[in-house]
DNA sequence: TGGAATGTTGGAAC
DNA sequence: CGTTCCAACATTCC
């Protein structure tokens, strides 16, 4: 579920629920009391890369989906969830294995929007900024770094490295500025790309490194290993991506 | 079937 | 006090 895309879908969903007052609400959520939902008018339902957004009139709600988070539109699944919401219409939103939290209800002082690689305000000049700030960051821990690129995550990271030949241990500071131009587009680009397969269910098969084993465009095996700060699985090959550093 | 994974947080440890 | 490390959370798949 988890990358910026899939929330994209998610809003898209969940579109008809703007506007409509909530009539019943509940859950095994501990973080908020579910019963202040009622009576309450969805005002809008936003995204900023991974967080989904609830805009209420007295507060507003941020759910995060981490790895395990499911949602049902109109749907139940054989579980508790988290957290519903039921509207006078009779359309019903219900969250699974997500975190919960109410929040400021001032978003726009607490987001920076065009850090998102979905939004339409997206600032590729501000990216190239941020990372210009990080010389000694490394490519695969830039990707994931959500004041840069929000809504990026491990698949669209892996995906972006491969695409630009850009080895995930190379250093920020290091790039070429064509690089560093690329890797801010294709993290924009692919997440778009990412976006269009997820709808038509065939994301997994457009994979060319996250979770492969051979190189499609040398054949050698591909590396795998746990790098950079954030340690999370990089696929990279090692013939076709160059290391900056 | 135990381990790993589309992720983040909060608190302990240093 | 700042930085780093690690457990915790929770679900599905191989």
């Amino acid at each position: 579920m988890p990358e910026g895309p899939s929330l994209f879908i998610l809003k898209e969903e969940t579109a008809c629920f703007v506007g409509q007052g909530i009539v019943e609400a509940g859950g095994n959520t501990t973080a908020i009391d579910t019963s202040r939902l009622v009576g309450q008018t969805i005002l809008s339902l936003r995204t900023w890369g991974k967080h989904f957004l609830i805009e209420l009139p007295d507060m507003a709600l941020r759910i995060h989906f981490l790895l395990f988070g499911t949602y049902r539109v109109n749907e139940r699944r054989d579980k508790p969830p988290r957290l519903f919401l039921r509207t006078a219409d009779g359309d019903e939103l219900n969250f699974y294995a997500c975190s919960v939290r109410e929040i400021d209800r001032n978003l726009d002082s607490q987001y920076d929007w065009s850090a998102d690689v979905m939004s339409p305000t997206w600032n590729p000049a501000r990216a190239r900024k941020k990372l210009r700030a990080e010389p000694d960051m490394l490519a695969c821990d830039a990707l994931l770094n959500q004041d840069i690129f929000s809504g990026v995550g491990n698949i669209i990271k892996n995906e972006v490295l491969f695409r630009i030949r850009v080895h995930p241990a190379s250093k920020i500071g290091a790039l070429p500025a064509p690089k560093l131009r690329a890797l801010v587009e294709e993290a924009h680009k692919y997440s778009f790309e990412f976006l269009e397969w997820k709808k038509q269910y065939v994301l997994k098969q457009h994979w060319l490194a996250h979770a492969k084993t051979t190189c499609p465009r040398c054949q050698i095996p591909y590396k795998k290993a746990h790098l950079g700060r954030s340690n999370r699985r990089s696929f990279f090959c090692e013939r076709c991506q160059k290391r900056y550093e």
